[in-house]
DNA sequence: TACATTTATTTACGCGCGTTAAATTTATAT
DNA sequence: ATATAAATTTAACGCGCGTAAATAAATGTA
C-alpha cells in the first residue's frame, strides 16, 4: 500500500492506467466494466487507497445513494433495534443510511425532514411520531421524497406502510389470558402518543365483544415518551385506590408494563401466572428488556426482521419505480405470543 | 410563500436583488453582511424557500460543518441518551451531527470511520468499542480527523478524552455498601468488552484495600454486548452453586445488574436493603431502566450533561485550534450515588 | 465637501465528478 | 480474415457553489 496522496479521480485513473470515464463507470457499478479493466482498477485500489469524493458525486447525480431512516425515539430500544436491522439491509444493498431520531418532538421531526430534503436521498424510511406529527409537513415531504412509513401509520401518507398487525397482537394476548384465567382489563395512557395504541384499544374491545366478555379500560394520565414512569405512576395510583377492575392486566405496551411491574413490586403485590399470585400482567411488543423484568413479561413479539425486510424491499421497489407505486399498500405482520412468568 | 422552484444560488440572488457572492457570504455567516442586506435576503428567503445545495457547499469548503458521533452500541439506552445530548449541542452550535453505531462490531467501527473520512467532518466525537477496537485503525483515523474520545478511553489516542471517573463510581458504592452492611463482592464479566470495566475492578480492589476489607471478584462467562443475558446466566450459575462469597453484590454495570436481579427473582431470592432480604445488589451507571427494576437499583449515576457538554466544548476548541490541541487532556466527571431499593 | 473605510458587485476560476458524443480500440462471431 | 458488437478513450461541458481580485457603491469621519 503506497501512501501517495491522491487528489482526484483523474489522478487515480492515470495511476491505474484506465481512463477517468471508465473509472467513474466502475465506481457506479463495478459490473459494468470488462473483468480485465475491473481487475486493473481494483489492483490500483489496493495499492493507492483512493475514494471518490462523495460531495462531488452527489452534486452531479440527480439521485444519491443515501437513505434516510427516521425514528420517533431512539432511546427506546425497540427503535434502536429495528433501526439496526434497517441500516444493515440498506448497506447490504449498496446504500448509505443516515439515522435520525425525532426524540419525541414535532419540531425536531419537521427539522429532520427539512434537512433530509437537502440530502436528496434516494428514499426515506420514516416511523413518524404519530399523533404528535405535523401531518401536513409529512405529507409535503412525502410528495417530494420517496418515503415508506413504518411502525406507525398515517392514513394516506407515504408510498406504503409496513408495520405490525395490532389486532394480531391483542387478539393473541386477550385470547390467552381469558382462556387461562380471568378477564383481562386493558391498561393504557389516556392520551397515547402513538396511533398503534388506539388500534390496540379497539382490538381489545373487539376481542372482548367476540368472546362475549365485559371490557374494562383503565386509562392513566401522562404525556410524552417516558412510558415506564407514566406506567409506574398510573399503576401506583390505580393499585393504591383499589381501582383495578380485574386482577388480570393487559398493558398496551411493554414499556408501560415495565412501569406497572415496578409499581407492583413497590406495593408488595405478587405478579405471576401461579395461583398464589395476586395479579397477572401481560403486554405487547417484546421489548428487549421484557425478558428481564421480575417476573419476566408475557408479551406479544413483533417480527422485527419481517417488518424491516419488507420495509426496505418496498423502498427499493419504490426507488426503482422512480418514486411512485401503483397503489399505497399497507402490510401488517402478525405477532408471536411469548409466554413468560408474568401471566 | 411563492412556490416557484429555485435552481441555484444565482437564481435566488437575482430574485432577492443581491449579488451571488454576497448571498454566499450570508449563508456562511449571516452576521458578516450589513443588516439591510441581511433583511433583504431573509425577506426573499421567506418568500422563495431556497436552500443551498449542501453537496456543492461541502465540495468547495475545505472543512465541512459536519460532526460525526460514533457510539459502540446504540441499543444501549445509555448511549442513546448521551448521543441525544451530543446531537443537541452540535445543532445549537450550527453543526450538522451524524450518528453512527458500531453495534459492538470491530468491522463496523472501522467501516464507520472509513466512511466518516470521506464526509470530511469538522470533528468527530467517538466512543470506541474499547478492547474490541482496532487500535491502529483508530489511531490512523485520529491522525487525519480532529477527534475527541468519550466514554471509554484509549490511551494516547485522539486529541482528548472525556468520560466518567470510574474510581468515583466504585468508591462511593463500595463505601456505602460496606458502611451500611456486609462486605461487597464484585460481579463482572471475565472478559469485559469495555475498558471501564477494568478500571472499575481496579477501583474496587483499591477501595477494599483502603478499607482493609477482603476483596472478592466474581467473574462470569460471556462475550458480546448482551450484558443482561450474560448477567442473568452468570448469576443463575453462581447462585445455584452457592458460590456467592458474600450476600452483598456490587455489579460492574447496571445491565449486568438487571440480569442479576432477573436471576434472583427466578430463584426466589429476595433482594433489598431490608434485614429480611437475602441479598443486596448495587451497581454503576444509572441506566435509564435502573429505577424500574424490582427492586429499583441502587447505583452510581453518570453526569451525562457534564460529559456531553465538555466533550462538545473540547471538540469546538479543537476545531477552532485547527485540529491540534497543546496536550491531550483527560477529563473525568464524578458519579452521584443513587440510593434505591436494591441495596 | 472631501476623504477614508466598510461593504457590495462584477468577473472569473476552480472544485471533483457525472455524463455525453465521437473516435478508437478490443473482443466475439462468422 | 472479416464483419460486427462491445468496451474504452478522448475531449468537452455542466453541476452549484467557494473564493479571489478589481471595481463600485454606501457609509462614516473630519
Amino acid at each position: 500500500m503506497s501512501h501517495q496522496k491522491i487528489r482526484n479521480m483523474e489522478e487515480f485513473a492515470t495511476l491505474s492506467g484506465i481512463s477517468r470515464p471508465t473509472v467513474s463507470k466502475y465506481f457506479n457499478d463495478p459490473e459494468s466494466v470488462r473483468p480485465s479493466t475491473r481487475d486493473r482498477i481494483e489492483a490500483a485500489l489496493k495499492e493507492f487507497d483512493y475514494r471518490p469524493n462523495i460531495y462531488a458525486i452527489n452534486q452531479n447525480r440527480r439521485l444519491t445513494k443515501n437513505i434516510g431512516i427516521v425514528v420517533p425515539y431512539l432511546a427506546d430500544p425497540f427503535f434502536a433495534e429495528i433501526a439496526r436491522v434497517l441500516e444493515r439491509r440498506c448497506i447490504a444493498a449498496g446504500f448509505t443510511p443516515s439515522l435520525f431520531s425525532s426524540h419525541g418532538e414535532q419540531g425536531l421531526e419537521n427539522a429532520i425532514l427539512d434537512n433530509l430534503r437537502s440530502l436528496k436521498p434516494a428514499g426515506v424510511l420514516l416511523a413518524p411520531l404519530g399523533r404528535a406529527s405535523d401531518r401536513k409537513h409529512i405529507e409535503d415531504f412525502c410528495r417530494d421524497v420517496p418515503t415508506i412509513l413504518f411502525d406507525s401509520n398515517i392514513e394516506g401518507v407515504g408510498a406504503a406502510f409496513v408495520g405490525s398487525d395490532n389486532f394480531s397482537f391483542v387478539s393473541q394476548t386477550v385470547e390467552y389470558l381469558s382462556r387461562t384465567g380471568k378477564v383481562p382489563c386493558f391498561f393504557e395512557m389516556k392520551d397515547p402518543a402513538n396511533p398503534n395504541a388506539n388500534k390496540r384499544r379497539h382490538a381489545y374491545l373487539e376481542m372482548m365483544r367476540r368472546l362475549d366478555l365485559e371490557p374494562h379500560l383503565v386509562k392513566i394520565d401522562g404525556t410524552g415518551w417516558g412510558f415506564e414512569e407514566i406506567g409506574r405512576q398510573g399503576a401506583l395510583k390505580i393499585l393504591r385506590d383499589g381501582l383495578l377492575p380485574t386482577n388480570t392486566v393487559l398493558c398496551s405496551n411493554d414499556r408501560l408494563a415495565i412501569g406497572f411491574l415496578s409499581a407492583c413490586h413497590e406495593l408488595g403485590i405478587s405478579v405471576g401466572r401461579d395461583e398464589d399470585c395476586a395479579i397477572r400482567v401481560a403486554s405487547h411488543d417484546d421489548h428487549p428488556y421484557s425478558r428481564f423484568t421480575c417476573p419476566s413479561l408475557t408479551t406479544a413479539a413483533h417480527d422485527y426482521e419481517a417488518v424491516a425486510d419488507h420495509a426496505v424491499e418496498t423502498l427499493f421497489q419504490l426507488i426503482e419505480a422512480g418514486g411512485k407505486l401503483e397503489k399505497r399498500e399497507e402490510t401488517l405482520f402478525a405477532a408471536r405470543l411469548i409466554m413468560r412468568g408474568s401471566a
